[in-house]
DNA sequence: CCTGCTTGGTGCGTCAGCGCACAGACGCCA
DNA sequence: TGGCGTCTGTGCGCTGACGCACCAAGCAGG
C-alpha cells in the first residue's frame, strides 16, 4: 500500500541559487502570498529568498522533523499528507502558488504530524525558519497576510474532512484535479491513477472507475499517468460543493493582488 | 437529517457577569489557555473577560458570519461542525478547557465556514474581538501561545480528516467518546445515538451498533442519551490513533502550566 | 392512568468501496 | 524488434455503512 506515494526521498538540496528572472527588481508574482508584500517588507525579504527546484516526489517536510525554511512554491504542487499506523495515506491538503510550505515554523510548533510531498515538479522560493519567526514576532503586514492564509489552510482541511466523510470517490477524484489545475498554467497534469487513490486514501481500481466515468463523459482524456481537461466547465459540475467552498475562502481571505499576469 | 444538531438556536446572551470564585486575583486554571498567560498579560485581560453560560446547543458562532468575540470555554464542550448542501453535518474538530472558541478573529478572516455549537453546557469566559486583535499585533507571549494553539487545531482536524477516511465507526465513536472525556471533570457525557451519529457524520444506527458494542464489552454504560465510561483504559484500546495522535501533539504544543488543580 | 414524545433496537434490501487476482496495453530501452 | 516494467481494465466475492420501516422502552405531562 501506499508504495507510490512518495518517489525517491531525497533530502532538501542545496541547489545553486539560480536567480529567476522577475526576482531582481519585481514581484515576484509567481507566488501569490509573495505578492502581496509591500514594496518595503518585499525589499527586506528580497535578499533571503533562495530560488529552488522542487522535484517530484521530494519530501520537504518530514513528519515529526524540525523543517529548516518555509518554502513558497510557484510552479510545483506540494501535498501534505498523513499517513496512518497500518501504512495507509491520505492527503489533506494542496498547495502551489497560493501558499507556502512550513507554516508549523510561524506557528512556533517547528514539526508537524504532516508530510509535505512534491506531487507536481517545479520552483519556489525558500526562505530561512528564523527570518519567519522574526516576521512573527515583528506583528506587521506578513504576520496578517500569513495569518489569513493559515485561516484559508483550516478551512481547506476542514473541508477535505467532510468531503472524506459525505462524497463519493468520483466528485473526489473531480475535486482533485481541480485542486492541481488551479495551480498549474496548462489544462494538462501527470498524475498516475495509482497516485491519486493514495492521496485520496482509496483503492486504485476506485480511480479507475471514477476515471473512467470523467473520460467517457467526454470532460478528460488520459493516458499512463498523463492527464489532460478537456472540460474545466463540466468537471466542477461533476464534484463536490467542497471544492467552491474552500476556493471562495480562499479569494475572500486572499484577494487576488492586483492584475495578475498568470492566467488564475 | 441532522436534526437534532442544534437545540433551540438561542443567540449570544447578555448573561450577567457572574464572577467565578477563581477570577478575582488568581489565574482560572479553569481554561489551560487563559492559564498560560503571564502574570502581567492576566492583569491586562482579568478587566475584559466575561463570565458567561454555554447552554447546550447553542451556537456561538454561525457558519459566515462575524463572531463579537472569542470564547474560553472551562466547564462547557464545543463542536467545529461543517454542514454540506444536502443538510449532512461532520464535526470537525471538539475543544473545552484547552481551547479557544473564534480564532478566525484571531487570524484576520472573521467569518469562518464553520460553525461552533455547545455540545455540553457549562460556562466560560469571553473577550471582545478588537482586544484579540490588539494582541495579535502586540506580537507578544499571547501571540505565540494562541499560534501554537493554531497549529494543534489544525492537527486536529487534518487527523479527524485522516480518520474519517479509514477507520470504523466503532472506533471514531470511542474516539468521540474520550475526546469529550477529556473535557470534562467526570466519567459521565450526556450524548444521545443521534447527535452521536450527527457529529460523526453516520447513520444514527450505525452510532446504536457501535455503542452496544462497547457496553457488552463492559467498557460504557448507557441510557437514553446518558454515558458513563466504565473502563476508560479500554476505551482508548477500542479507538485508532488518531486519538493519540492529536492528544500528543496537544500536549507537545499546549504543555500544562505547573500543577494543575483539574483533574487532566 | 393514559398519551405522546424521545430514545434506542432490529431487520430487511441495497450499494459503494475493498481486497485480490489477473489480463491487456502502452512505452521505453536494449 | 522483442522484452520488461509500469499503468490501466476487469471480474469476482466480501463487508461496512446506508436508507427505510417499524417496534419497544423509558420518561414527562396532563
Amino acid at each position: 500500500m501506499n508504495t507510490t506515494l512518495m518517489h525517491p526521498p531525497i533530502n532538501l538540496p542545496m541547489h545553486p541559487l539560480t536567480q529567476p528572472k522577475g526576482c531582481k527588481q519585481s514581484h515576484p508574482q509567481q507566488n501569490l502570498l509573495l505578492a502581496t508584500l509591500s514594496e518595503l517588507d518585499w525589499q527586506r525579504w528580497r535578499p533571503h529568498l533562495e530560488w529552488i527546484d522542487l522535484p517530484l516526489g521530494q519530501v520537504l517536510c518530514e513528519s515529526g522533523t524540525n523543517p529548516s525554511h518555509v518554502i513558497f512554491p510557484t510552479t510545483a504542487i506540494v501535498s501534505l499528507v498523513y499517513l496512518t499506523l497500518n501504512g495507509a495515506s491520505a492527503e489533506v491538503a494542496v498547495l502551489g502558488n497560493d501558499g507556502v510550505v512550513g507554516l508549523s515554523l510561524l506557528m512556533g510548533g517547528s514539526s508537524t504530524p504532516s508530510q509535505a510531498v512534491v506531487q507536481s515538479a517545479g520552483q519556489g522560493y525558500r526562505l530561512r525558519a528564523e527570518l519567519v519567526k522574526n516576521e512573527v514576532t515583528r506583528g506587521g503586514a506578513v504576520l496578517h497576510m500569513l495569518l489569513r492564509y493559515t485561516q484559508a489552510m483550516i478551512a481547506h482541511v476542514a473541508q477535505t474532512a467532510v468531503c472524506n466523510r459525505h462524497h463519493s470517490i468520483d466528485q473526489q477524484l473531480a475535486r482533485r484535479l481541480l485542486l492541481a489545475l488551479d495551480r498549474l498554467p496548462t489544462d494538462e497534469l501527470e498524475m498516475t491513477q495509482e497516485l491519486a487513490a493514495n492521496l485520496l486514501g482509496v483503492r486504485r481500481e476506485g480511480v479507475t472507475a471514477a476515471a473512467h466515468k470523467l473520460q467517457r463523459a467526454g470532460v478528460i482524456r488520459y493516458n499512463r499517468g498523463h492527464i489532460q481537461v478537456l472540460d474545466r466547465h463540466r468537471l466542477e459540475q461533476c464534484t463536490c460543493e467542497c471544492y467552491g467552498v474552500v476556493k471562495k475562502e480562499f479569494n475572500r481571505l486572499l484577494p487576488m493582488p492586483l492584475p495578475l499576469p498568470l492566467a488564475a
